[in-house]
RNA sequence: GCCCAGAUGGCGGAACAGGUAGACGCACAGGACUUAAAAUCCUGAGGGUGCAAGCCCGUGCCAGUUCGAUUCUGGUUCUGGGCACCA
């Protein structure tokens, strides 16, 4: 027999693979059940796949194998999210034209999933560069702009001066660049917005129609962030103004003492004639807008504000007038941008009331407010409170919303932490908005006839300081001629973030090459949803958020069949250095898969960083432990001479085998993949201990460890003369009653304390346990002398003597 | 500050409807094969103490429930992730 040589087995495969198409989808297949595998399609970086890629596949790509095994129609497609910022800076530095490094790093990445032997369907790639797929990622956009889900308006955007790009919120956190980590300034520009808030309430009841991890679902209720509370207007003092508030705690009403409203708020406007110390406001509102983001939202700085002097509010409850001040720790971006102030049970206006010397009144019992605010919702009960002194928190706050429904002084109210979604970029590379305008008819949609707006090939896109778009200076791209009236006209000059793409690649993948829709209603009814999609955490708030809106908008329109896209999501966990860092080149950790290919083979790869540990959490790499699998691979491969013609039979191995069929095939469901692994070593190891084994026990070892190692099995299973393929061959099945121990071993304990063990028939009865328990020599010893109190003894599994 | 995970040998990790803690793999030690090494195969091993059978201690820490707790409850420390002046 030869020795086991990965390098020519998996070209062999690969290659037979591929060019029969073997893992092509099949579109409206009646004859089998269709499963939609979903993985994160890559950002095809220059330095090519990563080893947290091959790990982030690989529990798909099992899945997906076992499931052709299944009798599954399986949609396990691959594509390439390639807009985006890393490409055009290279290409600015370089001086490459971005198409022409997507290019090349697509055909790189291609080139490594085929080597890692990854069973994707490769003729339904999608590329989001390409102008037949970002045409309907514009034809989106254009929908969502007819149905007013995209304005333009005029707002503080982050900056970051060094990429010279407005950045969403998410991309910003922390006030630092998510791309370069330079801060981030505040700058005033038009911009254009998705209405993700009006599906807000729509992303978080779909949470319930979903199987995530809990985590998931609790990360994304987080960040949708549903506050009910209500808006109560307090009256401006000798004037017809209001100022309205969004508050959860109506019920500590009577213990407002003043209100604050945000630097940006308009009342200093509407007000401006009455305010006695305006430029003191004015001053402060400069001051607020110089600062970063970081810097307002940076908890430990002490509280700031003015005092805004001639105007007051009243207090609609109470009628008492109450000061009002300008203040940046009250954000415009949430609720109405101004809040009745509590200080007597909110912590922030606690501490504001103590800087200014402001009042701090006691609405709540249970605490004591010359120490602190006291916040705690659940006890207490309401005091000084007229209209409901007595009452729990909880009635206060019904009494009083209905209270101000009833004199239209204001009503419940819901508020979400969601904003809607900044969604243009000014850069070359990504998507171009398909706006024009027109000097006479105003804002436009370009025709979609006239769609794809084709980004212009050009050789100078260095972004310009002034925060505009490479494609403003390309005046070829600018001049266009009206939808409507066919006038001269401008083009919108910037493109979409990253997320647009990337929002609705999955839908693609049902019908690729449509140049009618952006996919077929028959098709989409096929396929979707999508069974099972896998990916990173990092993506649960961003991208997971974006693609639901974008589905759930998409099905109010009528052109996909489900609500929600994804049935169920999981994560697998980071792969970081042998350090335990995290991977980065600065650090000189990273692990490149091509290397542990060409040293141990693709099998040895996908088994180890499967079989590396819980495929949830984060887990180093170890050098060494790739071998330990190689090792494995090869002992299996070895087992092929122990295969005999005549019976081999042991009840211990084929019991073994039962066994293993079943736990290798739940624990595959359950992404516990390092245990299935450990199981298939455990039965090679068994079998390894035989002088022979039978061809059918063998086949179920090959095919149970096919979907890890599948180049391996597939030499394998044609060494055994098999012709047909092993990607459609059945998945072994298992007899319960044979996947059961005859005999168990029972511990037998003398006050919870191991003193013996033995072996008997399973399900043996309580009174024979008792008996063999009870004739262990060293459990005599325990015994002796002392009286038995009770016996506890629980079928195939312990019995416990309980002396005294 | 709030929310969510997690903490088990030298290392990665198993086992939890409460029932023999440490499966499997790595590293290590001894042995076989070899002139030798590598590779391979066999054996050993949580810690302590004994010549040994054995005994004692052990799943971050402190309590509790139980015949019995890594697993359940309360508290606590540390680590990782998310949110963060969100009214």
């Amino acid at each position: 027999m030869k020795e086991y040589n990965p390098r020519a087995i998996e070209k062999k495969w690969q290659d037979y693979w591929y060019s029969k198409k073997m893992f092509k989808a099949v579109d409206f297949d009646s004859t089998r059940k269709k499963y939609f595998a979903l993985i994160e399609f890559p950002y095809p970086s220059g330095v090519g796949m990563h080893v947290g890629h091959v790990r982030a596949y690989s529990s798909l790509e099992v899945i997906s194998r076992k499931r052709r095994m299944e009798g599954y129609n399986v949609l396990f497609p691959i594509g390439f999210d390639a807009f985006g910022l890393p490409t055009e800076n290279y290409a600015i530095q370089t001086g490459i034209h971005p198409r022409k490094v997507t290019d090349d790093n697509i055909k790189t990445f291609t080139k490594q999933l085929k080597a890692a032997g990854f069973s994707f369907d490769f003729d339904r790639v999608v590329d989001t560069t390409d102008e037949n797929y970002y045409k309907w990622t514009q034809w989106i956009f254009k929908k969502m702009y007819e149905h007013d889900l995209a304005y333009r308006d005029k707002t503080y955007v982050n900056f970051c001066p060094n990429c010279k790009v407005i950045l969403a919120n998410e991309e910003s956190q922390g006030g630092k660049c998510d791309r370069c980590d330079h801060d981030v300034v505040q700058m005033e520009k038009d911009v254009w917005f998705l209405k993700i808030t009006k599906y807000a309430e729509r992303l978080l009841k779909g949470l319930n129609d979903v199987n995530y991890l809990p985590r998931m679902i609790a990360e994304q209720e987080n960040w949708i962030g549903k506050s009910v509370g209500a808006h109560i207007d307090f009256k401006i003092k000798d004037s017809d103004e209001k100022l309205r508030v969004f508050t959860t705690r109506a019920d500590t009403i009577y213990g407002v003492t003043f209100m604050v409203i945000a630097p940006e708020h308009d009342l200093i406007n509407t007000l401006k004639d009455r305010i006695t110390n305006l430029d003191e406001i004015k001053d402060y509102q400069e001051q607020a807008k110089k600062k970063s983001e970081f810097e307002r939202l940076n908890l430990n700085k002490e509280k700031t504000g003015v005092l805004i002097k001639g105007i007051k509010a009243i207090n609609p409850l109470s009628g008492k007038e109450i000061p009002i001040f300008i203040a940046d720790y009250v954000l415009m971006g949430y609720g109405t941008g101004a809040i009745m102030a509590v200080p007597g049970h909110d912590e922030r206006d606690y501490d504001f009331a103590k800087k200014f010397g402001l009042d701090i009144i006691e609405v709540i019992s249970g605490g004591d407010i010359s120490k602190e605010a006291y916040t705690d919702i659940e006890n207490g009960t309401l005091v000084n409170s007229d209209l409901i002194n007595g009452l729990s928190v909880k009635e206060a706050q019904d009494k009083i919303i209905a209270y101000l429904e009833e004199n239209q002084i204001g009503e419940k109210a819901i508020n979400y932490k969601m904003q809607d979604w900044a969604f243009n970029r000014q850069r070359y590379w990504g998507e171009p908005i398909p706006i024009v305008y027109c000097d006479e008819c105003g804002v436009l949609t370009v025709n979609e006839e006239d769609l794809p707006v084709k980004l212009p090939y050009i050789s100078h896109f260095q972004p310009s300081s002034t925060g505009e778009s490479p494609l403003a200076n390309i005046k070829e791209f600018v001049e266009t001629t009206c939808p409507k009236c066919g006038k001269k006209a401008r083009r919108e000059t910037d493109t979409m973030p990253q997320w647009a793409g990337s929002s609705w690649y999955f839908l693609r993948y049902c019908d690729p090459h449509n140049d009618k829709e952006f996919a077929s209603m028959d098709k989409l009814k096929y396929w979707m949803p999508v069974d099972w999609y896998n990916g990173g955490m990092e993506h649960v708030t961003r991208h997971l958020i974006y693609s639901r809106f974008y589905n759930h908008f998409l099905y109010d329109l009528g052109v996909v069949p489900t609500k929600e896209p994804y049935l169920k999501r999981t994560a697998q966990g980071l792969i970081l250095g042998p350090d335990g860092e995290k991977m980065s080149k600065s650090k000189g950790n990273v692990v490149d898969p091509m290397t542990i290919i060409e040293e141990y083979g693709a099998d040895t790869l996908r088994t180890y960083i499967l079989f590396i540990g819980d495929y949830e959490q984060p887990t180093p790499w170890n050098d060494k432990g790739v071998k330990g699998c190689r090792r494995f691979l090869e002992r299996v491969y070895k087992l092929f001479e122990k295969i005999v013609n005549e019976d081999a039979y042991t009840p211990e191995i084929e019991n073994l085998i039962h066994i293993t069929i079943k736990e290798v095939s739940n624990d595959i469901e359950l992404t516990k993949f390092n245990t299935a692994i450990s199981k298939l070593m455990i039965l090679s190891n068994e079998m390894n201990k035989l002088d022979k084994i039978t061809k059918k026990d063998y086949e179920v070892l090959i095919k149970l460890l096919n979907p890890f190692a599948p180049h391996m099995c597939e030499e394998l299973n044609e060494m055994l003369g098999n012709e047909d393929s092993l990607v459609f061959a059945s998945w072994p099945e298992y007899d319960e009653e044979k996947a059961q121990f005859d005999q168990v071993e029972i511990a037998v304990q003398v006050n919870g304390k191991l003193r013996g063990t033995f072996k008997i028939h399973k399900d043996a009865s309580a009174k024979e346990l008792e008996e063999a328990a009870l004739e262990i020599e060293s459990v005599q010893n325990h015994i002796s002398g002392k009286t038995i109190r009770k016996i506890i003894t629980v079928p195939n599994r312990i019995v416990n003597i309980v002396v005294s």
